[in-house]
DNA sequence: CTGAAAGCGCTTACAG
DNA sequence: CTGAAAGCGCTTACAG
């Protein structure tokens, strides 16, 4: 069996008595070849226990089949439920994707991308970091390697993007919580070095002012899109003179902060303060209260980033259009009792 | 700046006026060369915009340096934490990881394990999925590449394995459900197909069998090792003819699914039953009740992990020690008040 | 300190 | 249908 070193294409050759071309035809399942002598240089490649080199392929054939996915902090479940959405369809592809992880921060991102380059990606899909410069991508761009970002994007990129509909989500859940009777309304968590952060925070404007509430700028506060980021908004808020009764938090983990929160303060969340929460995470549903949040189908913008690298690779163009994904408002428990157990508030949502 | 082809070597070469030897030479920081020569040279890489192609160089040497992390359940943040804590280490030592997802399918296990040896990794982490079959690893281990188990172990295999103290945990949470007065308990969740099923039962059953309590074998149910999963054990265990009045729980997941079960019966976890979980993660702290569970110090394993793979490779071997790590039982409140708000009950722990 | 030459394991025209 | 030859981008002795 299975020899010490390394058997290469040539040992194969010899096994099966044919030349290194023949070999290789097989490899790439060419049908050029007689299946007699097909079937013997298969059998002569599991006899030597022979371990295809995609390294030396990809620097023959000038190209590479391998595709990278950074994220900037796996240990969010969000994130996590992105990626599998995307290895879902590069399975499927019989791709196998590798993934990278940046915790957030700008300069592991430059390592991770440049290790990538050196590995010659064919194809990458990023949801950056933050505080990335605006031109952490261009080596990348200017090697021609088709990138799309994933739920994030830069100020200014010409980078394809698939995200959803952010401002759209956040105006459907301020304009819930002002249908629910409230008047003063608190924005927490987030920080305005992201892109996402002006998306929501606008849609949760556009709301108020449509309903003639100005929004109370002393109750916009960034933080920490975590728990303890939530947990130290809802304080600084509930310690204004006017304090609100209720918050659209950034994301999810603001919304868990929060109702923990309020909970210290003995106030029950729901009842004697509404919270929404922002990407519906799977534990939002179990939570108790259930969080009302907008769900924004993570998984399935990752299986549409997933397929537009694949389309731009095949194409070898670095250029898409962005796709912006329809959400929904869950309405649960944690802006007081409902009618039905569960609701939902569907946008029209759409590309762009 | 940079030109439309890849800039390799040869057009440094030209472009600095030495030979690509020199080059290579400088790439590698090499001190053979005179520091003008070098400097010209490194400026040459800069302005043909210049990038490694690391195939080819891995393809001259004869090895790689990509680690990959195989993973059987990203969406786990437990399995996250892990991730996270062996990235620490590999980025000190300057180098990106790639992280492979088989979401619990050994099937697409073989393909993971197949494309990271034709990517020819230099060695691997893993945590292997459900299933696996004894011979998954042959390849890997006749080709001599150093692997790691990471949590998770096959049942007869010489690969080292990293791993929390099981038996331990599950003692020391099982005489702590005694010691509060329970005498009937359940073993909830998880599956028999996993070798660390049989350690967290096996001290389970010592601490019953050490404290006179025949454990009742109608109370020890598998399931799947998620909040879902915990729901029915729990329901399933409720409905014996002598329900139990505790549970420890194959892991968090489980637990917090048999917390749901509990109230959607109207019964109250830590006042009508108690429960444990296994493995502390993050939300453990901020569930309500707070759940009482086993922790593991998960990065600290992946730490662990990194080290021993990052040693095989560079002695050369595909054997290591195993590390059995130290465990502690978390006291929250999920068995009932507590004195103080949270007690730690440490276990000597140790290597094996 | 620097250059010319061979070779890593493949694929790809090109002949036959 | 199959073989001989060149070459992908590097590194590594080996000379000088």
């Amino acid at each position: 069996m299975a020899s010490r070193a390394k058997a290469t294409i040539l040992d194969i050759a010899r096994e099966a008595g044919v030349s290194k071309s023949t070999v290789s035809l097989v490899l790439q399942g060419s049908g050029l070849i007689r299946p007699e002598t097909a079937n013997r240089v298969r059998k002569a490649i599991e006899d030597v226990g022979y371990v295809y080199n995609r390294g030396a392929a990809n620097l023959r054939k000038a190209h590479s089949n391998v595709i990278g996915m950074v994220i900037n902090d796996l240990t969010n479940p969000f994130f996590a439920e992105l990626a599998v959405g995307m290895e879902r369809v590069f399975q499927s592809a019989g791709i196998v994707p590798f993934i990278a992880n940046t915790a957030e921060n700008p300069v592991r991102q430059e390592e991770v991308l440049k290790s990538l380059m050196e590995q010659d990606v064919a194809g990458l899909i990023v949801s950056p970091a933050r505080g990335t410069r605006p031109d952490a991508f261009r080596r990348l761009e200017t090697a021609g390697i088709p990138v799309v970002f994933a739920m994030r994007r830069l100020p200014e990129s010409r980078i394809p993007v698939i995200a959803p509909d952010n401002h759209r989500g956040a105006y459907l859940a301020t304009r819930h919580l002002i249908a629910k009777g409230h008047r003063r309304l608190a924005f927490l968590g987030g920080s305005s070095d992201l892109v996402v952060y002006h998306e929501r925070l606008g849609g949760f404007r556009e709301a108020c002012e449509a309903e003639g509430i100005g929004p109370d700028e002393t109750a916009i506060v960034e933080g920490e899109t975590s728990r303890r980021g939530g947990m130290a908004c809802l304080d600084a808020v509930l310690a204004l003179p006017q304090p609100p009764t209720g918050a659209l938090c950034f994301n999810d983990a603001v919304a868990f902060g929060a109702m923990l929160a309020l909970r210290k303060q003995g106030l029950e969340p729901g009842r004697d303060f509404a919270v929404v929460g922002f990407d519906d995470v799977v534990e939002a549903e179990h939570y108790i209260p259930a969080l009302t949040s907008v769900a924004v189908d993570t998984p399935g913008l990752g299986e549409r980033a997933a397929h537009v690298v694949l389309k731009m690779i095949q194409s070898r163009t670095t250029r898409a259009e962005d796709h912006i994904g329809a959400v929904n408002l869950v309405v649960r428990e944690s802006c007081g009792p409902n009618r039905s157990h569960e609701t939902r508030i569907h946008s029209p949502g759409g590309a762009a």
